[in-house]
RNA sequence: GGUCCCAUCGUCUAGAGGCCUAGGACGGAGCCCUCUCAAGGCUUAAACACGGGUUCGAAUCCCGUUGGGACCGCCA
């Protein structure tokens, strides 16, 4: 049998890091069964529905490659499907009109929940007569018993049925509710492997006595742990982003995401790293854990590191420009800018930081820190500058190898370490301490703008208060 | 409050009764390398929540306690 998945989400918000990781093992049990992965919006709440979430959630789910086969199914457009549903249970007698209102029930629930009872509709319109012209919701039937939850992680869960009320499947507006359309949907479309959050544990049992009152056969269920804050409580903005697409903004690569997603809450051995392939082929249900993992950014973090360190260049070039352009700077994803990549992806944990660490590559004029320049642009280092022009200006190739021979040359004559020369250079060049390798930032900023920035450099020591801080 | 779920280093986790003096990873500390910053290499601190059983033997099985979480809507 072909095994299929779905992500079901409401869009009512973006597409947040709890709801990716279920979409991401929904995913990959699907694709690891060589199976089908089914988007299906919930949008039976009308009132807050919105299109832009719709929208914000595809966009997330594209940006990490969660790409489904069928869908996007709407459910509101299934709205007559679910309605046929109800009044077949109403014919069939497991449902029943409710002629209560929501202030009635709303005030009922408030007593009970003084008094400290279980807040439990009290099933008063089981029995009632059809009262024409009145609105009514229609509820379902909960038959007394237990009703047992098989899940795949959390092993077998008994509830009592009587612990359940008789929920509402219609309201009274003529709109189906979440249980009724999940279970219809999920069973006219043949889902095999209901993996969702934990916080739908409890609702299972009713969603399973809807199964068997349509005669519709059980799919397998899955419960995966939710993912917590770093307090311990639910995941929410309070802990920092938690919107995926947000992720991208701070220049984060998906896969890094998706590789630590996929290690919240599962493993595979002491292994960290995974391809999308590896993913694909290791995921399992059965090494999914049974308790709620905290998220860490930090590590994310480490796994972003991790993917810039070892992406292609080129690609990382192209991921880069939008960053640098959000700064300003015109870039095409050309030998220059992968000459820079290189430098950098090992220095760099995001690509905002790259974009940063990129600046002084673009920048028409260099700013010096005040304290870098004070330490390294001083009255001893002027002559090295001046000599440092002069070669650099009669070097035939500007090449790595032959900026490296200058500065070799340069050392042993005047008897200095590598360090006494490169640190001040590197402030004349880039306007700071950090950077990557000087003859490779040599290279790349070019022999025109090296003497230039060198020469600016050497009249700043000439006469810091004048060439000084200027702002641009 | 009721129902349900969960419990190994700060965090993610390995662990399917003897392989555990509890392993890996992030983060932390230290050292090495070094033109800066990174990266890299090496070293190191750090956990089986507690109490009872079962067993020759328990991180692993059972019970309880404690702690955390989720759900109790004409939301999904």
């Amino acid at each position: 049998m072909e095994i299929r998945t779905r992500f079901a989400p409401s869009p009512t918000g973006y597409l947040h890091i709890g709801g990716a990781r279920t979409a991401l093992f929904n995913y990959l049990f699907a694709r690891h069964h060589k199976g089908k992965f089914i988007l299906r919006i919930e949008d039976t709440d009308v009132a807050r529905s919105t299109e832009e979430s719709t929208q914000a959630i595809l966009d997330g789910m594209q940006w990490l490659a969660l790409n489904w086969d069928e869908g996007p199914y709407f459910q509101s457009k299934r709205f007559e499907l679910y309605k046929e549903h109800a009044y077949k249970f109403l014919e069939m007698g497991k449902a029943y009109k409710c002629y209560c209102t929501a202030e009635e029930l709303e005030q009922r629930r408030g007593e009970a929940i003084k008094q400290g009872k279980p807040p439990k509709y009290d099933g008063r319109c089981r029995n009632k007569k059809d009262e024409q012209g009145k609105p009514f919701a229609i509820r379902f039937k909960v038959l007394p018993g237990t009703t047992l939850v098989k899940d795949i992680i959390k092993g077998k869960v008994a509830f009592e049925n009587d612990e359940i009320e008789d929920l509402i499947i219609l309201r009274s507006d003529g709109t189906p509710t979440y249980n009724l359309c999940v279970v219809v949907d999920d069973a006219t479309m043949e889902i095999t492997h209901v993996i969702r959050g934990d916080d739908h544990l409890n609702n299972t049992p009713k969603q399973i006595m809807l199964y068997e009152a349509f005669g519709y056969p059980l799919p397998q269920f899955a419960h995966l742990p939710m993912i917590l804050g770093s307090d311990k409580t639910r995941l929410s903005k309070r802990h920092g982003a938690t919107s995926v697409m947000a992720y991208k903004e701070m220049g984060y690569l998906p896969h890094a995401l998706v590789n630590y997603l996929a290690r919240l809450g599962w493993s595979c051995g002491d292994q960290e790293i995974f391809t999308i392939e590896e993913l694909t082929e290791k995921f399992s249900l059965e090494n999914v854990g049974k308790s709620s993992g905290v998220f860490n950014p930090e590590k994310l973090l480490w796994l972003n590191q991790h993917y810039l360190k070892e992406g292609k260049i080129e690609e990382l070039a192209i991921l880069l420009t939008p960053f640098l352009e959000a700064k300003g700077y015109h870039a095409s994803a050309d030998k220059r800018l992968t000459d820079i990549v290189k430098g950098l992806q090992e220095r760099s944990k995001t690509l905002i930081e790259m974009a940063d660490s990129a600046e002084f590559y673009f920048k028409e004029d260099v700013q010096y820190e005040e304290n870098a320049a004070n330490k390294f642009l001083t009255k001893d280092i002027q002559e090295i500058f001046e000599l440092l022009i002069s070669r650099l200006d009669s070097l035939p190739e500007f090449t790595h190898n032959a900026i490296e021979t200058i500065f070799t040359a340069i050392m042993n004559e005047k008897d200095l370490k590598l360090g006494k020369i490169a640190q001040p250079v590197r402030v004349a060049l880039t306007g700071g301490t950090v950077s990557p390798g000087i003859f490779e930032v040599i290279e790349i900023l070019g022999k025109e703008t090296s003497i230039a920035r060198l020469k600016k450099a050497v009249e700043f020591i000439a006469n810091p208060a004048a060439k000084g801080q200027k702002t641009e």
